[in-house]
DNA sequence: TTGAAAGCGCTAACAA
DNA sequence: TTGTTAGCGCTTTCAA
């Protein structure tokens, strides 16, 4: 900066009001400037500014997702990014893995870089540790999971909602014998959804001796193992409800296997790419990521822009695609 | 800091210590310090230190990748961030979108929050504008594609090789009049994709009025639309090659409808999830994301620790996955 | 419209 | 082993 001011016979005030677009610039210095910036090949350094600029904002947020290789956080992401770069904000992202340590670390590099806002997923059990933050004012907004301990802005889909349509669909079609298939039952999302599971079970009348609950799977492998077992019992289920992503893809082939693909109905929570190209196709209970990354976004930059009402719990619908896989019915 | 220092009761400079972890801090005084810190919640500010400390390091680095909603950059992203986590360093990404604006605004937010190091698919036609930044001495590695009008590292797919090798398998199998489907040409991967492919024909003396190049293919529909119109000639290609992964998708529900699927051999550049769950299984080319990824992080991290060795170009190989639909015959 | 001086939170250099 | 002073690149404050 001192090189451009020097180049340009100005002070460094002057080219400060310039990258800044600052009024009280005449035309003559102004364009004096922007040439001298050319010249060097100057970009000005935020986080420098930031230290002593009002409020200290770095125009930079975080965000924390289960894996940034996983398609469901790429959506989020990818629309967290969009609704950033209209503001010129630039977006860390790391994976949490449903490691609580890497939880913890995560945040701790977003608090040493000094974002101005984070959009967090949550592994650990309690986000108390985030209090003092939330003291000294730093914008969050929890997505797919709420935080716990901590009452935060959250954007989250309708998880019991949407595992209640996928349970009543297959009942609705004569299902009696239904098999619920879990990921870690400590997961916020997998207890939601085997509570919407549940309550349809148990409004349709329906014995719980009929279902089968299975948790814990952790996945595609372990999935078809457990497919393949409860289809070999006595009395296997008619149908499934499988409550994730991968979990899903496991069941499928387990069903290839056994050739039961066509007899035993099949709903999964979480969309999967060309599942209308598979024979039949996978019916779903799609989420709307890039509306959880948009939503959340918007959140956190109505924060940023001053917003203190309440704490907002938004909630994001979910949508039942019939595609032939839950349209199976039961034997006669 | 400084409330850290009067609460322990020392200078700032022995704050400074304990957080960087340097020596000559008693046991006593770095307890104390320690104590500190953990009551007032204390993090430091990795930008203010990085402004006086020597080569400036801000342990961050810049990401740019075609979008990061795509599994194939989800991969490279997260193969990266794995790397950089171990050393502490946190990771920007933005998403290019074949817009050369784009690019330069991502490269710029990067330089002005300082990052030490960036990874870059490129979307214009030359980064020339970085050569201030390299003779600056940023290190830099291309993926993907490599970088035009500089000379930098790169890590890229054999995509020559690689489409060479689908052709071929597609000729041994006995095609004669094959089909190319290309994205936009202007892309570099397209370009090397299709020379691969004209190489084998060529060589296997097979007449360019026997294939067709179809190109500038932008998405599933346009693809879909141009199978169709192919497959409705007088003389049909008995196989496709189809050198990137939404063209193949379109051309797999091209074929659906005309009930080809079994008939006309198909092989994809780039793995498609489920593949291997249609009837018949995709054969593809598969690229090795991750291992793009894992390269050019350990790339950049050896110039960060001071490799001044000659220029890398990085070929990560590819692989032939046969799954069915490569392997159809042409009609006797 | 412009610039000089002070200071943001930290580390380098040096002295104690 | 510890602390003091200066200064990193920028913005604030205030005077010209």
């Amino acid at each position: 900066m001192r090189d451009v001011a020097r180049l340009a016979g100005v002070g460094t005030k002057t080219v400060s009001r310039v990258i800044n677009a600052e009024p009280n610039v005449s035309a003559a210095t102004l364009a004096r400037v922007n040439d001298a910036i050319a010249h060097l090949n100057y970009e000005p350094d935020i986080h420098a500014g930031s230290l002593r600029r009002r409020g200290g904002v770095t125009r930079t947020i975080g965000l924390l997702v289960g894996s940034v290789a996983n398609p469901f956080a790429g959506s989020i992401h990818r629309a967290v990014e969009d609704r950033a770069i209209e503001r010129g904000f630039a977006v860390f992202a790391s994976s949490l893995d449903e490691d609580p340590s890497r939880e913890r670390n995560a945040v701790s590099a977003f608090i040493r870089r000094r974002v101005d806002g984070v959009i967090l997923t949550r592994a650990s059990s309690s986000q108390a540790y985030l209090l003092p933050e939330i003291e000294r004012g730093l914008p969050m907004v929890f997505v797919d999971r709420p935080a716990a301990g901590i009452d935060t802005d959250s954007v989250l889909s309708d998880n019991v909602e949407g595992a209640a349509l996928a349970t009543r669909h297959l009942i609705d079609r004569g299902h009696q014998r239904i098999a619920f298939l879990g990921d870690r039952a400590d997961i916020w999302t997998a207890g939601q959804r085997r509570e919407g599971f549940l309550r349809e079970i148990g409004q349709a009348g329906i014995s719980t001796r009929e279902t089968a609950i299975v948790e814990n799977l952790e996945d595609e492998t372990t999935a078809s193992e457990a497919v393949l077992a409860l289809l070999r019992r006595e009395q296997p289920p008619t149908a499934i409800f499988s409550s994730q992503n991968l979990i899903t893809i496991g069941a499928i082939r387990a069903l290839r296997v056994l050739e039961l693909q066509r007899r035993v109905a099949l709903v999964g929570f979480d969309d999967l790419p060309m599942a209308d190209l598979l024979e039949p196709g996978i019916s779903v209970v799609s989420q709307n990521p890039s509306g959880i990354g948009d939503a959340a976004a918007r959140q956190l930059f109505a924060r940023l822009d001053g917003d203190r009402g309440p704490i907002r719990k938004i909630v994001v619908p979910t949508q039942f695609i019939a595609r032939g896989s839950g349209e199976i019915l039961p034997p006669a």
